[in-house]
DNA sequence: TAGGGCTGTCTTGCATACAAGAAATGAACG
DNA sequence: CGTTCATTTCTTGTATGCAAGACAGCCCTA
């Protein structure tokens, strides 16, 4: 039960189940969205479908194409630079207002950190990029401001996509190493040491990225010929087009 | 040419139309947005009209009853107080990352803070209620951080309808100031003061607000009852129900 | 008169049909 | 063989129709 995560009402099914995706690797950047795929993988009109497209249009998460097709948003560098500096500017003042923690606190940031150990030791790298962008959420979860949690939510899946799209390799141990650091000084009281070592962290996760050179100089071409992206991107063709109920 | 503000493509039309009227202050919330209503008013079926909804919903700014009908969001006390917590994290931090204003910056903040200074003098209250909103996203388009801008815009339009919802009056002068004072710090190079300041600035505001009341505790009652909120909401029956051309 | 149920009206929810446009295909032609 | 143009197919854009539900008003009853 837990694959079909959450499984909300059914208004904000297909949009949650498509940023599941996104949140947990599956998804990449460029995958086409046809409406009527995703009208017969969920079995329903493509009323809803474009409904939930719409949303996470306002949420910059997808992008229309006029008359050709719905694609999950290749952010540019430019635009991978601006969310990590939205990022920056946002966790960073979030810190310094996080002088007092709830009672729990302490505990749930330590049981995040186990399970970050335990993907990274056993492996499971799909669950393990959930896990990197969701200790920041926790955080946020932490300041008990909702608002906040929604904006890094969505923060953190425009930036699943642009590691997808830049990260030449994924520097695990480094961004633990990272969350680690700062939920020690969460944990100590010292915000100030939190904000600047959350601003540290994700420099060094976007020092991480290659922006300098477009991973997939052609992509335009590549549209224009319509071919996925640079590889298959399973959602085409496959018998299970939409594996939403893959990963742990 | 400031009413009809921008006018952009067709798509986000209704969108805009609507949140420029919570911006500047026209539509009030609790306001029912009927989707017959405003298919006749922009022209256009229903179609249109919800998926422009549908943006908003997303994006926080209205709220669907089920079957009933779609209604700007009310925000609650705590809403309230987590939209100014989110706009105090991310403002002063964005405030310290603006090491390096653009050559432009002073200027651009002088231009605003006149247009402030001008609209406090002629009494254009609409205006001025807009302006005051809009000062915190002309420092973010300092930033060059468009993603930085987009989440301010929708936190300032949340924010207004919490100053139309809780704000018993308005201090303009205070907010002036409070916005030169900021201005200044930044053009200093000050950008921790500037920080500082955001977060004054924000408690002033917040602390203008009657959260500790609420401006209308009937109002689930009067819903329950189909009653707008406390008083007409103009959009109901009027013969120009949706004035988005009324204002400056 | 107060309460309960029925019915009419108005709202959104959702599916479907068709229009408009873009891109791929293929044929004709130089 | 390469190019151009018509056609065909596939996609989204938009409107419309009908179903489902909520609410108001009314009548009926006790």
């Amino acid at each position: 039960m837990q694959d079909s995560p959450i499984a909300t009402d059914k208004k904000t099914e297909i949009e949650e189940a498509i940023v599941s995706g996104i949140l947990s690797g599956r998804i990449k950047p460029g995958t086409r969205l046809g409406e009527s795929q995703l009208a017969t993988v969920f079995s329903v009109s493509r009323t809803r479908v474009r409904e939930a497209l719409m949303r996470l249009e306002a949420r910059c998460i997808v992008q229309v194409s006029p008359r050709r097709g719905w694609y999950v948003i290749e952010p540019s560098a430019e635009e991978a630079m601006m969310v990590y500096g939205a990022r920056r500017a946002l966790e960073s003042g979030m810190m310094r207002s996080l002088s007092a923690l709830p009672p729990d606190g302490p505990a749930i940031l330590e049981a995040h950190l186990d399970q970050e150990r335990a993907a990274i030791a056993s492996g499971d790298r799909q669950r393990l990029t959930y896990l990197m962008g969701d200790f920041h959420i926790r955080i946020a979860e932490l300041s008990g401001n909702t608002v906040l949690v929604d904006i890094l939510r969505d923060l953190t899946a425009r930036t699943m996509l642009i590691s997808l799209q830049y990260q030449s390799d994924f520097h695990a141990r480094q961004s633990h190493e990272g969350h680690c650091a700062i939920a020690a000084a969460l944990i100590a009281g010292d915000v100030a040491k939190a904000a600047a070592l959350s601003i540290e962290h994700l420099d060094e996760v976007e020092a991480g990225l290659d922006l300098t050179v477009r991973p997939d100089p052609l992509a335009d071409l590549r549209h224009s010929l319509s071919l996925p992206t640079s590889r298959s991107c399973s959602l085409q063709s496959a018998g299970t087009p939409f594996p939403t109920n893959q990963g742990d």
